[in-house]
DNA sequence: TTGGAAAAATGAACAGCGTTCATTTATTTT
DNA sequence: AAAATAAATGAACGCTGTTCATTTTTCCAA
């Protein structure tokens, strides 16, 4: 009940406010659009006011990247109740298509732009690529442990599966699926995944 | 030799010592510095007469994304002589990997970044992506005529491939493979190709 | 050769950006 | 109530892409 504690409390409330606020924009506008400006006049106050809450622009946005990761890792849970490592791997590349697909501008923070890196405490570390990048490693020894992928480095093999996904994710975030004129985007993930799938079921 | 004439090729000419002081910038000190301004002051112009020979930065960009593709076009042009089209493309994979490593920052332009998409002429294409794309396309028909791939259709398995490898550079250009605390980017990048040609020749 | 038309280049101006900091306002402590 | 601390402000700095009235240069015909 403290003075001191109650100051702790709010500080985190602005932050949490700003944070609100900032990916509002963000989603609505984009990134061009969520200027600390335009963050600031949505909760009413001054931009420096911003500047007392984070470092930097990179800092609020680095807070909603990890925002991000919860959100994705929230959406895996699930798939931990499936039992058969090779179709829980599977399960979880699904999942994080479809997140990416339906969190577009959120997943591209992510994972593509460079907001997020730049404002790492570590600027040689990635914190929730890290974190995040353990539960597909995880996977991948069970897999392993049932005689799949056998051999093979766990590093290297998830990064190749972790690439092929991100492949396609980010050739669809930038528009680059507009090199095939006549193939709708939701076509190209669909079926680029599936194809994948079977060519890692083979191996 | 009539004015008209000398004119057109002074346009020309203005065109590519602008896009060649444009190019000098951004690799040298990336996208941010290479303003109109800065760009500008290197050819000695005012800012306003750049806008005289493009439409925007965005066109400059595009110019450029463009001379990008040409040049990883050259890379590959030596590699028509492979006789086996599975080779070939094995080839053309690593070709293509080895121009996203050595040319970061033209990759980035060509595959990641928005700028050059945003000046496509037709804003629901993409010349370069589809004119770069047939190149793959065709080597794959050339392995199904040879019994590879069977069944596949050809626009879902580039797409596939394709992805794969440009996930491994995509995430090497927006150094996400600093989720890898302990590995170094060309390890992750070549053990990550070596691995996805194997699981490839087996499917 | 000169005068007028056409083309090319200029640079100030506009509206925006991230960020800083002296100043003001609000809150807490003495 | 006064002093000390904390919070918020908003003008200012140096950037950005882009536009456009004005100036300069080039061209062609008289």
């Amino acid at each position: 009940m403290s003075i001191i504690e109650r100051k702790k409390r709010e500080k985190e409330e602005m932050r949490r406010t700003i944070l609100d606020a900032a990916k509002e924009i963000f989603l609505e506008k984009g990134f061009r659009s969520a200027s600390i400006r335009n963050i600031a006049e949505k909760i009413e106050y001054s931009p420096g006011t911003i500047y007392l809450y984070f470092d930097d622009k990179d800092a609020i946005f680095h807070a909603l990247h990890e925002d991000g990761f919860q959100r994705m890792l929230a959406m895996m849970q699930p798939l931990q109740h499936v039992a058969d490592p090779m179709e829980r791997l599977v399960a979880m590349g699904r999942v994080y298509m479809e997140f990416a697909y339906n969190n577009k501008e959120l997943y591209d923070l992510m994972f593509i732009m460079e907001a997020p890196i730049l404002a790492e405490a570590n600027r040689a570390r990635w914190e929730m690529g890290d974190r995040t990048l353990n539960f597909l490693k995880q996977v991948l020894i069970e897999c392993q442990d049932k005689g799949h992928f056998s051999g093979m480095n766990i590093d290297y093999l998830s990064y190749t599966i972790w690439s092929a996904l991100h492949g396609m994710c980010a050739l669809y975030c930038r528009n680059r699926c507009q090199a095939y004129e006549h193939v709708k985007d939701t076509d190209l993930l669909k079926n680029g995944m599936d194809y994948f799938v079977s060519i890692i079921l083979k191996a």
